[in-house]
DNA sequence: GAAAAAAAATGCGCGCACGCAAATTTGCGT
DNA sequence: ACGCAAATTTGCGTGCGCGCATTTTTTTTC
């Protein structure tokens, strides 16, 4: 028993919210996203209108949750996992550059489909901002005990910039490749991403040596 | 005419703004927050309940308005009028610290209303994001036509950290203040707007320094 | 294994945000 | 001064988010 949180409970709570994940997706391809209200994707999912605020919190982030996936958690775990010889400021970057380059969750007609609809979009922005508390806690693991703020303004600080980034990406593509017809032109998504946290490497730099000077080796 | 935008159309929208602006205040001190409708509001500024939406886009916005009013503006202003001389870092922290600790807007019954209200507080604690615009431009502006993402993310990445020192700012003052009845103790939150803002000074410097030898002099 | 406790799902009700189209107001040219 | 075009206000309808109290389900305790 290594989940402290009992056991059948929460597996049955990730069950009805990946139900719910799927049933928004589902239904928002087939009959386009503005067809779906969220009675629909509880009904498709098998619980009450109710229950379905219980797990999200808007009608869109069902929808983008479906893409989005556990991508702060797998974050979050891939800074903690490399080594702890690595700079501090490449951890960060590639592990945010992987994360989001990823396969793509074998959802490329649903990242489509967010870029075109407003409501999604901005959906899709906001879920930038859960990298901020994983990352805070990765972070601060390799920075120590020092000044408790430097990992949490660092963490939002990176948030902040892919949530920059991802806006540029967003607005970009979204007169390029609707008008055109093509798939996501990702391909610039991982250059953006650089470029946009290029700018905080040196606030990176410096808390890793301060860390580094208060606790050597 | 400085102003472009035609001249009655805007002085009456910006009145009609501050009318709703002082109602929401008025009330919500009155009665308590949660015995304000936004029709209230409405009619209490003698507008239907529709166009407030034109002009707030929450209830919550209004009354926090009557509060923060337009400091993202009067910080941006401040940065610009900074002496050109002076380092990149220093003015910024130094225009937000001062807007943050100024006369408080004479209203200090206010704050500590926003305080006790959880969706008050968020809705204040959202207004830091009005910074990032005004703020690129007035970074961008120093920094010279140099790398356009630079100045974007040094703003979001400053606005973020004001969003953390507030976070923390309401969190110990909401378990302090709140039950020994005392005045907000605004005193620490310039030392807090200083100490979220100190991880982000090598950025800052690393973006000055690099502008500077683009553009020597 | 049954009762007690904890946790989650549900039903209900209320305000609220906002799209849309019609009505009203404002600005400007003549 | 007048009328037209643009901008703003307004009314209406709809779906939505969520607090609250209740019911149902799962877990724990004896």
């Amino acid at each position: 028993m290594t989940t402290r949180r009992t056991g059948l409970r929460e597996q049955k709570k990730q069950a009805t919210r990946e139900a719910l994940r799927a049933a928004a997706l589902r239904l928002a391809l087939e009959r386009g996203p503005d067809n779906v209200r969220v009675d629909d994707i509880a009904e498709a999912a098998g619980v009450s209108p109710r229950t379905y605020n219980n797990y999200f919190s808007s009608r869109e982030q069902a929808i983008v949750a479906a893409v989005t996936g556990e991508r702060e958690a797998r974050i979050a775990a891939a800074v903690s996992d490399r080594p702890a010889g690595a700079g501090l400021a490449d951890t960060v970057i590639e592990a945010i550059v992987d994360q989001y380059t990823a396969p793509d969750e074998s959802g490329r007609d649903a990242l489509l489909l967010i870029i075109t609809r407003p409501a999604l979009r901005d959906a899709f922005v906001e879920t930038t901002t859960a990298i901020e508390h994983p990352l805070t806690d990765a972070i601060a693991e390799r920075l120590g005990d020092g000044d408790p703020h430097t990992a949490r303004v660092l963490a939002a600080s990176v948030a902040a910039a892919v949530r920059v980034a991802i806006e540029q990406w967003l607005q970009t593509t979204a007169s390029s490749s609707t008008i055109s017809g093509l798939v996501v032109p990702s391909g610039s998504l991982p250059d953006l991403l650089r470029a946009t946290l290029a700018p905080l490497i040196p606030a990176l730099d410096a808390a890793e040596q301060r860390a580094l000077r208060r606790r050597p080796q």
